[in-house]
DNA sequence: CTTGAGGTACGATGCAAGTCGTACCTGAAG
DNA sequence: CTTCAGGTACGACTTGCATCGTACCTCAAG
């Protein structure tokens, strides 16, 4: 059966610590900063980010994004998508998103 | 003479990757969260955090959070004050401050 | 079935970063 | 002056982490 059998921590259980780890890293916070400016919040594919690293490293980068609770990954076997998980992220830390949208090439801020 | 010969980056040169790997540190967060916490925005000795470190590595940690630009260190010559700019965080990056404020144990929120 | 693309697991490697030991500097107290 | 606490500079050590190579898995298309 397909998705979500990866799951992150719960919405409460978010640590701060682990966040900023995550968003230290520049390709992790590439891909936080174009989930937060996409307000659509569309399930999107790992290689939509054009990364410029080999798909080992991608895998890790994911799995520490859902690891600290920022993306949902849904795993379809041989295929995965990738889910920012706004409500609890803004529920959690409110702000953070918006930090994030900042730094975005278009940004999140109305013209 | 004294004072603040120790400069980090202008407040529009505040870079959000150097923010987010200086506050990936436990202790160099916990400083930030106390001084988040203080409104009143004094200027602190550097062993008013009870860091347990050594002080060889405290110099480092302070040096990180200044060249990120979260703090000034004012510069006595045998003393050294710690004070955080607040401001230029909130101009750059507003509601990261809020964000560090509710991890404290007595949080930012008003009672 | 076979093939191929997307993804993962495991291990190795190289580099950045946290930590501390030793030595030295600075200024206040005596 | 000497003494001493606070801080720094330099170096060494160790850990963590980003990266990739190789091998394997999963599923859809032929």
């Amino acid at each position: 059966m397909a998705g979500m059998n990866l799951v992150g921590p719960e919405a409460d259980a978010l640590d701060l610590g682990a966040v900023f780890r995550a968003l230290a890293d520049e390709h992790r916070r590439s891909v936080m900063t174009e989930l937060a400016a996409d307000r659509s919040d569309s399930e999107r594919g790992c290689n939509s980010f054009n990364l410029p690293i080999s798909k080992q490293t991608q895998t890790h980068h994911f799995r520490v994004l859902r690891e600290a609770g920022l993306i949902d990954e849904i795993d379809y076997g041989n295929r995965k998508g990738i889910r920012l998980r706004r409500a609890d992220i803004e529920k959690r830390f409110p702000g953070l998103l918006t930090l994030l949208g900042a730094e975005s090439p278009g940004g999140t801020a109305p013209r």
